[in-house]
DNA sequence: CGGCATCCTCTTTGATACTG
DNA sequence: CAGTATCAAAGAGGATGCCG
């Protein structure tokens, strides 16, 4: 194992969980929960069986990952998270309270999970308006679609179709994002690819302020 | 530039900021200031050459770093960080944070910088009773002194010697960082090696909850 | 000196194939 | 499903040289 050698918390942090892909498996067991090894592999395109492997290894034995015996039905090990692993969430939201900047970028080929969602969608929408009744927002970019709540000053999310949604929001997942944040105006939005139905005024309910 | 190729706010963050070293030369921007090639290499003991000056190249055209010409006198070139690059602050401060949990393995011969312990003073001090009169405590651990100054609610801190520090702590790293914190007791610690002058009851001004 | 660029060796990765 | 095995390519680390 190669670290760097320094008597420095970022520095020994960054020994632990600063290889390539490391944190992003964290990332998987975060957002999706405990899961088997190739549900994390689903949600790492482009990673190389060896690699999740191997790292996988060095989370367990680093203390971040456990792996659970299977359970009587399902015959498979299932990877979560120890106490330390979840205390990982705050450099996680960091990161992805940093990285939003790069989202609003036209992306070419990139791979999108959903689940991805969860980051900008805890970290940038709120409910501005509390007192108003409950909301329901769909959210559909081709991939599976997501569900987003607002309401008694509370944003949640789960993956899945809503029932009755208040509002849909269909497109690419940076038009989707755009919109949802307030970077673009709906109309803009619309010219430029993004489909609604639903009350679209409902969006300055979670839009953080301008 | 190798990227992770996912639309996610964390993977686009780490195709920027999540290569060897990248995080740590931001570390020394934050905790020095802006500063020469040479202050920064010195604070990254073990980095290769041209890994510094590739990392800096990739970094000023991310918008993260930018070099100030030579102003007059100085003649040689300065590394500062851009407003994206300030706005790391949070990501380090939460690695730091998590990795605080690795300070007290005892260290073996790893380099020291007490430009780093930043990061646990900020993270892990406060002052407890903000209605006492400040507080002056110097800390020496055989590379450059640290003075904290507590009072009036807020915990400082700046490098060098204090002129009439109330409490100074000498010894290694560990100790030092074991006793400040509050992981040991104050007798275990100087059974350990620490050695203080002046009035150890400050330290309960202050260490966090247990 | 400060700020790199080059060259060389060694380790890590990525892609694919294969197995209990 | 949950990994290992193999191997070529890329990146890291160290030494040294260059240039204002």
């Amino acid at each position: 194992m190669r670290t760097y050698g320094q008597y420095c918390a970022v520095a020994k942090a960054l020994d632990v969980i600063g290889d390539r892909w490391t944190l992003l498996i964290v990332r998987e067991l975060i957002v999706q929960g405990p899961c088997r090894y190739t549900d994390i592999a689903q949600g790492l395109p482009g990673i190389a069986s060896n690699l999740l492997s191997e790292r996988l290894r060095h989370l367990e034995e680093a203390g971040i990952v456990e792996r659970q015996a299977a359970p009587a039905p399902v015959a498979t090990t299932l990877y979560r998270l120890t106490g330390a692993g979840e205390e990982l969430g705050p450099v996680l939201r960091a990161l992805g309270h940093w990285g939003v900047r790069y989202m609003f970028d036209p992306t070419g080929d990139e791979a999108f999970r959903s689940a991805w969602l969860s980051f900008p969608i805890t970290e940038y929408l709120e409910d501005r308006r509390p007192l108003d009744p409950p909301v329901t927002i769909e959210v559909d970019t081709g991939e599976r679609p997501v569900t987003i709540e607002v309401g008694d000053g509370v944003v949640t999310h789960r993956p899945g179709p809503a029932d009755e949604p208040d509002l849909v929001l269909r497109g690419d997942p940076p038009i989707v994002m755009a919109a949802l944040t307030g970077m673009m105006a709906v109309g803009d939005a619309v010219r430029a690819g993004l489909e609604t139905s639903g009350d679209t005024a409902l969006l300055t309910r979670v839009r953080p302020e301008p």
